[in-house]
DNA sequence: TCGCCACTAGACCGACCGGTCTACTAATGG
DNA sequence: CCATTAGTAGACCGGTCGGTCTAGTGGCGA
């Protein structure tokens, strides 16, 4: 690499840009024209650092599961609280940030992972792939989560795999409804609703 | 209207083959001129029905909006089965259903209302109150139901009208999930929890 | 029988799409 | 100090987008 400093570099920028406008449009709906201007950069540096508008995608999947993961997720579920409560913790996080956009933007964008699912499974496998791979670390998160409430006697035994599944659809779910109807409060309503789901073991 | 005859009535065609390239595509994805040559019919009669592809994903929300209200989920909710079996029953439906299409096409496509909510609801405030009027009559089965289990005692009381949306939202919720994985069993799986979610009376 | 009009046919439009290409700049390693 | 090369600039490409427009066509009511 010729440029070490990262702070405004260009790669950088154009992840950054794409992230909000993926996040708060489409993939579809976003040109990379339009990317380019808002990251004040020229199609040839683009395509010098993306191979395809597709790639770009991904890379921008990556990035935010990074955020994730170290983010606010890791958070939630590496507090040093009880188990179930963080489940509450989490809920209100994203509740916290989708009013934030919605507050700012006056519309609520949902969770990128789930509208660019929505959007793409159907017609790119690599990316349906890819966001599941996102989802299952979520769920794998849910699980140690379920795992723990059980080994403390907090929650009796249940099939932990599948609840945390379960639980990740729910939040899923809430969010698509919440974005539908545009309204965050939404989440806080139904979210607190995710500690009753239980998947029973198999016998 | 000069045709009466409907069944192969050109604005039925292009109706039909709209639905299912919105359904298992994306609302983006699909071109007018592909709508055109799959119906058979030219761009001119296109636009003689309707105005703008705008307009013809409306008709699509609303015609199939119908056919729900008529088809499958009254028969789920109108049946003469005690009132929880009847979301088993709905699971059941909704992963056939899923199953169908997958083993046809070769993948899942999801809920055609949830599909276009996450793609459309931050670009067109029309659509996205369609969108949330369907998921209101969805809802409000769901509250019949429940506000049924509760008054024959085989349910606690609670809050029927935010479990009731709870309930839609897990459903919604677990067809993402299905639908990212690109397996239908998960529906199976996870959608009888459905019948664990609660939330409470507020006092 | 004639005129009206729902409907069809399809050429055409400008804008924009994702992507390519060549020319250039400038920092770096030898 | 020069050669190399990462990165920038932006004109350009064919194709497709949603949408328009004009010229019919054909059946039905008067």
């Amino acid at each position: 690499m010729k440029r070490m400093n990262a702070e405004t570099d260009t790669r950088t920028r154009i992840l950054a840009v794409a992230r909000e406008m993926f996040h708060g449009r489409s993939y579809a709906d976003v040109g990379i024209q339009e990317i380019c201007e808002a990251a004040r950069v020229q199609k040839g540096s683009f395509y010098h650092f993306f191979p395809s508008k597709r790639d770009l995608a991904l890379a921008v999947i990556d990035d935010m599961a990074g955020d994730w993961a170290h983010g606010f997720v890791a958070e939630a579920f590496d507090l040093n609280l009880p188990p179930m409560e963080r489940l509450d913790y989490m809920i209100d996080a994203a509740y916290y940030w989708q009013k934030a956009s919605a507050d700012l933007e006056g519309r609520m964008r949902g969770c990128l992972f789930g509208n660019l699912a929505l959007e793409m499974s159907t017609r790119d496998d690599v990316m349906r792939a890819r966001l599941n791979a996102v989802f299952d670390k979520a769920r794998d998160k849910f699980q140690a989560t379920l795992d723990e409430a059980v080994r403390t006697g907090a929650l009796a035994a249940l099939n932990t795999e599948a609840t945390a599944s379960a639980m990740l659809a729910y939040l899923e779910g809430v969010i698509l409804l919440a974005k539908t109807r545009n309204d965050p409060e939404l989440i806080q309503v139904l979210g607190p609703a995710i500690k009753t789901l239980r998947i029973e073991m198999s016998h």
